[in-house]
This record gives C-alpha cells, structure tokens and sequence, in this order.
DNA sequence: CGGAATCCAGAAAGATACTG
DNA sequence: CAGTATCTTTCTGGATTCCG
C-alpha cells in the first residue's frame, strides 16, 4: 500500500507526532501486558519523574490510546488501560523495536566513525 | 520476536530517539525514492526551513542513515542519499504510516471528543 | 499513592539575514 | 543554491514541593 504522502499537510504525521516524544511510546509499550499503575510504570520504565509520565498519561488519554480507571477504596489506586486504538499502535511500535534490534549497531558504529572523523555530534 | 524491553536502558530507545525528532521521519521519507537535492526536499516537505532542513540532514548522517554527495560544476549542487541502513528505516515508517491511515480517524475523533468534554489540550 | 503546581535548564525549531 | 550565523520563542523534561 505504502501510504505516499508524508509530505507536506499529510495525515501520517499525526501518527509521527504521536512518535516525536520521549515517552509516549515506551509508556504505551509498558502497557502492552495489561493495566498498569503509575507507580508499577515507573518501575517498569526507568528514569521517568512522576511529573512527566502525568503529563504522558494525560497526553496518551486525549489522543484516545488508553483509559484511565480510578477504583475507589482506601486510599488511591488508579489504573491505565489501552485502548483497542493504543493497542493497534503495538504493531509499528514493535516494528520500531525491530529494526532496532537489526540495526542498532551499526547506527552506534556509525555514530562513534562520524566522532572519530572529528565530526562534532548533533544533538541526536 | 517481539524484541521486549523498550524499558529502562534499552537498545531500542536509539530507535526511538530517531523518531522523537519532528523531521527525521518525514526527511527520510522524502528521500525514499532516490537521491535528493535539498531545494527539492524542501518543496516536497512542507514548511520546513533551510536551517531546519540542514540540521536533520546533518543529523541522519551522523547516524549514517544518508549520505550526502557534493557534484562539482557551475553553481552548487548536493545531493542527499539513503544509505543501505537508512533505508531499512524505511520499513518501520511505513509501518507508522500505515496505522496512520488505518486510525488517524478515530485519534482525532478521539481529540475532538476530549476538547468537547472540556479537557484542555496537551501539546502532543 | 496519585497528581497538581512551580521553577528551571536545555534543546528544538522558526525567522531573518548573510556568505561563497 | 547550499549553508551558516544570530536571535527569539516554544517545548520538553527534570527537580521539588505540597495536597487529598
């Protein structure tokens, strides 16, 4: 199929949007095995502040790719939950994971030859 | 394969490192079907400036994932070109873009929905 | 525990002008 | 045309603190 059109005003690039951050989908991959809470994704993901994951919670609910449950009982439990929309987004997240299994070396080496060449390195 | 752990320091964040950047996706893509100068990058892409263009494209080659080639003659001529590597990315990006096309319609009804109830709308 | 409120540093990206 | 140099604005993510 090969959707052409990335270009310009383009509506894949609401899905590279989705992509353009840093946590969106390690979050939604950290929800791949069910509903997690804050605390057990913090665990699961490292080196992520409270503030930051809220803010991606919040921002993945609004794009619809996961539910919020919040169980009443003592204290707070709360739970996210993917939606069938976030769990589709499983598919090309996985296929990200897997080029990166296949390439990252080569990536890394070309990384440290462009160093070595005295290129200076861009911030990504 | 399923490539687990997108968790803490995993080898698949430098893949997703190459996506959380606004044009490294869209750059490699319009360079899909051969080598590219950069006046026609910037006319296939929308809205993209020239520094902008430059520093994505200084970017994928220190990631070695295009080459640039520089043709003598009259005046100046470039020409950007995928590597092998960059071009495998090819794959993953269209696996993006093809959920795009499949739910690009149900996120935005999904954001639609949100802005109706009042939620205010996180950048991304 | 969940999460909201601040404050802050650094990076990304846009606009503009300029050089070879 | 290709690329650089500034300047400015916006965004991101991190640290800290406080409330229910």
């Amino acid at each position: 199929m090969t959707t052409d059109a990335f270009l310009a005003d383009c509506r894949a690039r609401l899905a590279f949007d989705l992509f353009s951050n840093t946590w969106n989908a390690v979050v939604l991959w950290a929800l791949r095995d069910g509903p997690r809470r804050p605390v057990e994704l913090r665990e699961r993901i490292g080196g992520i502040s409270s503030k930051v994951l809220t803010e991606t919670l919040r921002r993945l609910q609004f794009n619809g790719l996961i539910d919020r449950h919040a169980h009443q009982g003592a204290g707070t439990r709360v739970e996210y939950e993917l939606t069938p929309v976030g769990r589709s987004l499983l598919v090309p997240i996985d296929a990200v994971g897997a080029w990166a299994f296949a390439y990252g070396d080569q990536v890394m080496a070309a990384q440290e030859a462009a160093c070595a060449h005295g290129r200076p390195s861009p911030t990504r």
